[in-house]
RNA sequence: GGGCUCAUAGCUCAGCUGGUUAGAGCGCCACACUGAUAAUGUGGAGGUCCCUGGUUCGAGUCCAGGUGGGCCCA
């Protein structure tokens, strides 16, 4: 009937076998074909960087992406089920270049863009492949053929359109911005990348006097004429580019006289910045410093001499200034760095680049050209001392940051950049993000807290990198006319080249190849070419929502060059449930103007042309007739193309042509908005917490542009994956645990269990022992299936109806509980998958398969194994092959392997079973089935045999010796109930004989009393302590009183000190307490109780018990099935009181042992055990019957 | 400097709108069971709920301040 299970599962071999099963099954597709027609479930997959093998922590997100679209889809949903890479940007070429052991960028130029781009896409396509692997390996079910990929032509020209919109908005700039910079590699890092590179080293700090000048703005020139600012610096390469001296003009400087003149520094600075042998001559405040004109350091240098006509070296004034290092006069050269870069603007200094990408001074250098601002700090040196500014060089230990790919120092240095601005604009985007920012839910809550902080706080997104591998920038530079031309199509960019052709033959929208592609200027005139950067990976998964649905129309369009036709495979770049999949494009044709890109022809229509592309939209042209020109086409067309909505189609049937012609037309037009329509906004997405400035920020945004909403509904987000010891996961340290190895020697679906479990905002401790703690937990589980399926084999119960349908006839009372349990189970767990509280859902089945084990089975065992195939045998079988299905169902969006195994074992008895667990539909909550009070009863009941086990370890008799009586109180009139109905059971659970509930009105009871403070707490405030006080020291006499009228439903008085207080039944607690000789376990108003007096008959019961353990031992040793008869061969001692048992038990021994005899033998019998029963040892031995 | 977040048993975590003696799982110790047995059950030990102050009749829970950890921004 099933498949015998034993011991635990194999994950590894379990889950392997479970991909085949789906993989011959075309499972997969089977779920699809039946969801077909769902309701879509909008799960917009973020790219993962196809860059290198998956890790663990990719693992942990790629499990919450699977939970909930394989529970979507148990419930019906449509999914895309579209994965994606990213695929562009300096991560790849960092690795890329690793891996052909490059430098840096002269290497990269060496080997030639082509071939560098060429091994860019190369690597992407590899790892690509290598994690779609990894990802099925760990049970993530994606359309991994129509993943997509952020380097494709389609995503590219969509954010073309994207920076085109931008350009249109006023939002577009280039701008300066202050990068780190290694000279090595020379190639700017961002921030991010220059993190966690700070390393301690050594380096000649420099004191620099700075002469100070007469002819000054301010009246005090004179009165400092001829003193010096002295100034401190790590980096005497930047004084190359001082523009300006910053002060405090809080704090108080001195004027110092020295070997070498007068200097001027902070008080506080004194001691340590200058040589022994000074003499302070007075105190100056900051502020009368301030506007102080100096001569800086290398005034002669020609780089210098613009910056210094237009703006005079002066003192100015910054409040950030201090004094625990330097001087208390900050050198600024905003060319060099962030903060100088900052005060340079708000104080309208203007900046100076010394150094090229190389460190190596500029031309116009003087006498530094060609010097390396690092290398060469001597002449440096050597240049100060020749001018008179050098004080004193001082070796100086800090922390300074270093490239993390070559270990080079980093340099700051100013570059140009393109900016999109967040604050430009009659429009700007910061109020509009932020807007659409507070539509979305966010999960947990404090995620959205954290958008809108960056929201309000950031500043305008770079999104230029001087690089090679990314999204060509499409901005053309018509410097004659001062403009920038944004493309924002291929389609324009076609209409614009120069040489069309050229641009026809490009391979692909990458460096090398687009930037051959030139453009015309407006008037013809001139040739305008792209600028070399690329963009942020970030504007290429952003895009995405865009990309992936077709939201510019027919992406894939290509030109052939004059005539003739070319085929578009169309399909590939709609969405997935597009209805066109035989369509194809093809042709060209030609209108007049500027107006007529490319036509298009549906192949099997001879009789009309059309499908217009122009910057990017799709629209019709009838060429059928006359009767409509270009212009009127574009009318109708704008408004579905700018609200995208439903509605707006319709506008289109506003044209006159063939009817015949209009269902395959509507199609056409209907893809490009459905596909919109259909998956966005999308209703949920996932990703760690860093995302949310990160992906989230830049989908939002370019939702926000397009289509002025946010492109998600609901956004969660989870913590950070540390080791099980807490610390920090990094690969010198090497403390992480490698994927590949602990899904091939642990499993995926324990990975998955642990991942599931860790509430959202709790980073995840994560190791091989949280992986083994989780495979621990799922063994209860194993070990109830595997012992359904153990006795189900045995006895071949009737599985084949649905325990639905006729549960009226479960008279058992533990049926009815553990099928009001699962109820309840079923309403958590699709709660927890709804709200996205994926903690919950593991926490709601570990507590149930505990009590399914514990107390359901344990009490069911004997159910199991009578002789008989009863209806309440059949009914435990029914039962618990019902609750097993369920919780396959209710874990196979979690653990899919596992919940698959066992179902398909478990489906073994039903003939209409789908194919596999995850066709099944997700379990309902039955309200017939509910039951909340008998589960609160069991609670109680559990409780009860609780107590009764601690009274019977207190009394030292072991649950084998039956006992002739407990005694039991019950809190509760209601548990007093439970307790009688569950009576056999606590007899049973307890092995005593009798039961008895003290009755809690007699002469022994005492009453306690507790206020009742949720009732009473807002009714008397104050008052409160005493009334308290008063019920738990109400005289004996008073509580009685008190109790009895409560439990009658009366109201009563109590004298509170000098008050007489009115209360209601209910303001009361009332617990009574068994008074008698017995001693009690007790616990929130239970107690119980055992009579541990023995007599002959339960001393013989008791020695009964033990034999048949004995026996069962016996068996177990000797190997025999569960079901094998045996004959019993025993030699009791002389004085031994076990015949005496015998006689008195034999039938039952026999039957509980499937023995067909029992028979006595001389104690040297051969091959006898020995073995104790009671108090006595005896020979023993066990033998098959034939 | 600003924002977010966390702090409860040895470990991982529950603890809903404040309410009576703060819970679970794992681990540990002890015991039991022996027809789920490389299982199972029961019990026990183990806590100043980070600190201080406030609100309240009552605070693990709310408020303020602080300490410590994490992340982000500057």
């Amino acid at each position: 009937m099933f498949q015998p299970f034993q011991g635990t599962p194999n994950y590894p071999e379990l889950e392997q076998s479970i991909l085949k099963l789906w993989d011959e099954g075309h499972t997969f597709d089977a779920l699809r074909e039946k969801n077909r027609d769902g309701e879509p479930w909008r799960f917009q997959d973020g790219p993962i960087t196809a860059n290198n093998r998956m890790g663990v922590h990719h693992a942990w997100g790629r499990t919450y992406k699977d939970i909930f679209n394989r529970y979507h889809a148990m419930r019906g949903r449509r999914l895309r089920w579209q994965n994606g890479f990213d695929c562009q940007g300096l991560w790849v070429e960092v690795e890329v270049e690793k891996a052909l052991g490059f430098k840096g960028k002269p290497d990269i130029l060496a080997f030639g863009l082509e071939n560098f781009s060429r091994a860019c896409r190369e690597r992407v396509e590899k790892f690509a492949g290598v994690i779609s692997e990894q990802s099925k390996r760990l049970g993530q079910w994606m359309d991994w053929e129509r993943s997509y990929y952020t380097f494709d032509d389609s995503n590219i020209e969509h954010i073309w359109g994207f920076l085109k919109k931008c350009h249109e908005e006023g939002w577009l700039a280039q701008d300066y911005r202050v990068m780190p910079w290694c000279p090595r590699c020379e190639t700017s890092l961002s921030q991010h990348e220059s993190a966690d590179s700070y390393k301690e080293i050594t380096h000649r700090s420099v004191y620099v006097k700075l002469p100070i000048q007469e002819n000054g703005a301010t009246e005090n020139g004179k009165r400092f004429s001829g003193d010096s600012f002295l100034v401190w610096t790590t980096t005497p390469w930047t004084l190359t580019a001082n523009v300006a001296v910053a002060l405090n003009p809080e704090l108080t400087y001195v004027r110092a006289r020295t070997d070498d003149g007068v200097m001027i520094l902070s008080k506080g600075t004194v001691a340590t910045a200058l040589k022994p042998g000074y003499e302070v001559l007075g105190e100056v405040p900051g502020r009368e410093l301030v506007g102080l004109q100096y001569s800086g350091p290398f005034d002669d240098l020609p780089l210098q001499q613009e910056s210094q006509s237009k703006t005079p070296r002066r003192a100015v004034a910054w409040e950030d200034v201090g004094e625990t290092e330097g001087t208390g006069i900050v050198h600024i050269a905003p060319g060099c760095g962030a903060e100088d870069f900052e005060l340079g603007k708000r104080e309208g200094l203007g900046f100076i680049v010394p150094v090229t990408q190389s460190a190596h001074f500029v031309t116009d250098a003087g006498f530094l050209v060609g010097k390396h601002a690092l290398d060469d700090v001597e002449t440096i040196f050597d240049g100060l001392r020749q001018r008179d500014r050098l004080y004193r060089v001082q070796k100086y230990a800090h922390s300074y940051p270093h490239c993390w790919r070559c270990s080079h120092e980093l340099i700051f240095n100013a570059v140009q950049e393109w900016f999109i601005r967040a604050d430009a604009g009659e429009r700007p985007a910061r109020q509009r993000l932020r807007k659409a920012a507070r539509e979305v839910e966010w999960i947990p809550e404090y995620a959205g807290k954290r958008m809108d902080d960056w929201l309000a706080n950031m500043g305008d997104w770079c999104i230029s990198r001087k690089r090679f591998w990314g999204l060509p920038l499409p901005f053309y530079l018509d410097e004659a006319m001062g403009e920038i031309v944004v493309i924002g199509s291929r389609a324009e960019l076609r209409e614009r080249a120069v040489d069309p052709a050229k641009f026809d033959a490009l391979p692909e929208l990458h460096r090398p190849w687009i930037d051959d592609t030139e453009l015309r200027s407006h008037d013809g005139q001139r040739t305008l070419k792209r600028v070399p950067e690329v963009g942020d990976a970030w504007l290429d998964a952003g895009i995405v929502p865009f990309s992936t649905v077709g939201y510019n129309g027919a992406t894939d369009l290509r030109m052939p060059p004059e005539s003739g036709s070319i085929d578009l495979d169309y399909q590939a770049k709609l969405p997935e449930d597009s209805r066109q999949e035989t369509l194809t494009f093809s042709g060209i044709g030609r209108g007049e103007q500027r107006t007529v890109d490319a036509v298009q022809q549906i192949t099997s229509s001879p009789l009309f042309e059309p499908l217009l592309l122009r910057e990017g939209n799709l629209f019709l042209k009838i060429s059928a007739g006359d009767d409509l020109n270009i212009g009127e086409v574009q009318e109708i067309v704008w408004p579905i193309r700018e609200a995208s909505g439903v509605d707006e189609v319709n506008l289109y049937w506003g044209l006159a042509f063939n009817q015949d012609l209009q269902d395959e037309i509507q199609v056409a037009v209907s893809t490009q908005l459905s596909g919109l329509r259909e998956w966005q906004p999308a209703d949920f997405i996932t990703e760690m917490r860093e995302q949310v400035r990160l992906w989230f920020f830049s989908m939002l945004f370019m939702s926000v542009a397009l289509e002025d909403r946010a492109p998600y509904k609901r956004a969660m987000v989870y913590e950070t994956m540390l080791d099980e010891n807490g610390e920090r996961i990094s690969k010198t340290k090497g403390n992480g645990v490698p994927y590949d190895e602990a899904v091939a020697q642990i499993g995926a679906d324990p990975m998955r269990w642990t991942f599931c479990g860790n509430p959202l905002n709790k980073d995840i401790r994560f190791g091989y022992g949280p992986i083994h703690e989780s495979a621990r937990k799922l063994i209860t589980l194993w070990n109830v299936y595997s012992f359904f399926v153990t006795y189900a084999n045995l006895d071949k119960p009737n599985l084949s109806e649905s325990i639905v349908n006729r549960h009226s006839s479960f008279v058992n009372p533990l049926d009815r509980w553990i099928l009001a349990r699962l109820q309840r189970l079923v309403g958590e767990v699709s709660g927890a998958l709804e709200n996205i509280e994926p903690s919950n859902i593991t926490r709601g089945v570990e507590k149930f398969v505990g009590d399914l084990s514990t107390w359901y089975v344990r009490r069911s065992r004997r159910r199991f194994w009578k002789g008989e195939n009863d209806n309440d045998k059949t009914a435990a079988y029914q039962t618990l092959h019902h609750v097993l299905l369920t919780l396959c169902k209710l874990i196979a969006p979690v653990i899919p392997f596992t919940a698959e195994a066992m179902y398909q074992n478990l489906k073994a008895p039903l003939p209409n079973a789908p194919q596999s667990v995850h066709l099944c539909d997700w379990p309902q909550v039955d309200e017939s089935l509910r039951d909340d009070e008998l589960i609160v009863e069991v609670e109680g009941v559990l409780q009860c045999v609780s107590l009764g086990h601690a009274a019977r370890k207190e009394s030292g008799v072991k649950v084998r010796q039956p006992l002739s009586r407990v005694l039991v109180q019950a809190p509760s009139p209601a548990m007093r109930a439970a307790i009688e109905n569950w009576r056999d059971t606590v007899l049973d659970e307890l092995n005593v004989k009798d039961l008895e509930l003290l009755d809690d009105a007699g002469e022994l009871v005492t009453y306690s009393l507790k206020a009742n403070l949720p009732k009473l707490g807002k009714k008397l405030g104050p008052k409160m302590g005493a009334v308290r006080q008063a019920f738990e020291n109400a005289s004996p006499e008073d509580a009685r009183r008190i109790g009895e009228a409560a439990k009658q439903g009366e109201a009563f008085t109590l004298q509170v000190g000098d008050e007489a207080i009115d209360f209601a039944a209910d303001e009361v607690l009332v617990q009574t307490q068994q008074q008698s000789g017995y001693s009690f376990a007790s616990e929130n108003g239970w107690a119980v109780a055992l009579d541990t007096t023995l007599n002959d008959d339960l001393i013989d019961e008791g020695l009964k018990n033990d034999f048949v353990r004995a026996v069962q031992n016996a068996r177990k040793e000797a190997g025999f099935e569960v079901s094998d008869r045996i004959a019993i061969l025993l030699a009791p001692g002389e004085e031994s009181r076990l015949p005496h048992v015998f006689e008195k038990f034999g039938d039952t021994i026999q039957a509980e042992t499937l023995a067909d005899e029992l028979r006595l033998v001389p104690a040297d019998y051969p091959e006898l055990m020995q073995v104790k029963i009671g108090d006595e040892s005896i020979g023993l031995r066990v033998e098959k019957s034939v």
